[in-house]
DNA sequence: ACATAACAGTTATCATATAAACTGTTATTA
DNA sequence: TAATAACAGTTTATATGATAACTGTTATGT
C-alpha cells in the first residue's frame, strides 16, 4: 500500500489539465459543426470519405476514426437520414458495404472546410514553432508512458 | 474562402494528436475504474465528496466536474443505486439537495487511490521537470487561442 | 464436402454528453 | 402581496462511446 506523495497530486493536477483542455477543444468543435447541422462524428466520416482515394467499406471507416463497427452503423444510418453519404452493398462480397459521400455531402465540406482550418490556425495562434516541436515530443512520452501503467492494468 | 494550406493541415494533424493522446489516456483510465465496478465520472465525483471541505450539492458538483445539472442527476441515480453516495434534502432550501459519500464509497477510494496514483506516476515516467513546465505552458497558450477561435465560432 | 473459424455488419444495453422543456422553490420588484 | 424572475433539480430527446451477443457470409482445414 504505497502513500500518496503531493507529487503524485501534482502530476495527476497536469495530466487532468490535458484532458480539460483537449476537452474543451473539443467541445469548440462540436459547436462549430453543429452550426452546420452535423456532429464531429459525422464530418469526419465525410472528410474521410471525400479524401479517400479508393472506396472504403465501413470496417475501413471504423480503422481510420478508431469507431468500432457497432457505432459506425449508428453514424451512418443518421449521414444516410440527412443524405450526406450512402450505402451500397458489394458484388464480391455479400458481407460488404462500400460507403460514399453524396453531392450534398461535398457541398457541405466545401462549405466548412475553410472556416474549420481558419479556427484551428486561431487554437495554435499562440505556439511558435519550438512549442510545437515540443509538444509533439512530450504526447510520444506520454504514449510511452501510456503504454507502461496500461501493463499491469 | 480561404485557401486550405499544407501548414492549416499540419496544424489541425498536431490538434488531432492532442487529442488522441488525451482520449487514450481517458480510455485507460475508464479500464481501470471498471475492474472496481465504477466509471471514471463516478469515481471523479466520490473523490470531489471525500475530499470537500463541506457539504456539496448538485450543482456544486456539476460546477466542479464540467458536468451540467442534468448529468449529475444521472450519475448520482446511479451511485445511489450501488451504494456508493446519497442524496440528502436540505432544510433551508428544498429546491438544494446535499450529497454525501457512503461507506461503501469511502472504502472504494481506499482500495483504488494508490493504485491510480501509481498509474499517473507511469504515465508521466518519461516526461522530466523541463517537459511538465514546457506542457503547462503550451496548455495555457493553448486555452487562450481556443479563446480566439470561440469568439467568430 | 463439411465442420469450424474468421469476418462484416447489426442489434441491444449501459454510461455519458448536450440541449431544451418542465416542476417546484426562492428571491425580487412593482 | 401578487406577479415575475432566477434557481435547483428532473425529464426527455438525440448523439456518441464501449461491449457483447447475434446473423449471415466467406475462408480454412481435415
Amino acid at each position: 500500500m504505497t502513500k500518496v506523495t503531493d507529487l503524485d497530486r501534482l502530476n495527476n493536477t497536469g495530466v487532468r489539465r490535458l484532458i480539460n483542455v483537449s476537452e474543451a477543444i473539443i467541445k469548440t468543435a462540436d459547436r462549430f459543426f453543429a452550426k452546420f447541422g452535423v456532429t464531429t462524428a459525422q464530418y469526419d466520416i465525410l472528410a474521410i470519405l471525400k479524401y479517400s482515394e479508393r472506396k472504403l467499406t465501413q470496417s475501413d471507416l471504423g480503422i481510420n476514426r478508431v469507431v468500432s463497427r457497432s457505432n459506425i452503423t449508428g453514424i451512418l444510418d443518421r449521414l444516410e437520414r440527412i443524405g450526406m453519404a450512402k450505402r451500397e452493398g458489394s458484388a464480391d462480397d455479400r458481407r460488404v458495404k462500400y460507403i460514399s459521400i453524396t453531392k450534398k455531402g461535398l457541398d457541405l465540406i466545401e462549405k466548412v472546410e475553410s472556416k474549420y482550418f481558419d479556427n484551428v490556425k486561431k487554437l495554435v495562434w499562440f505556439l511558435d514553432e519550438k512549442d510545437k516541436k515540443e509538444l509533439v515530443g512530450i504526447l510520444d512520452r506520454l504514449e510511452r508512458g501510456l503504454k507502461r501503467s496500461e501493463n499491469d492494468l
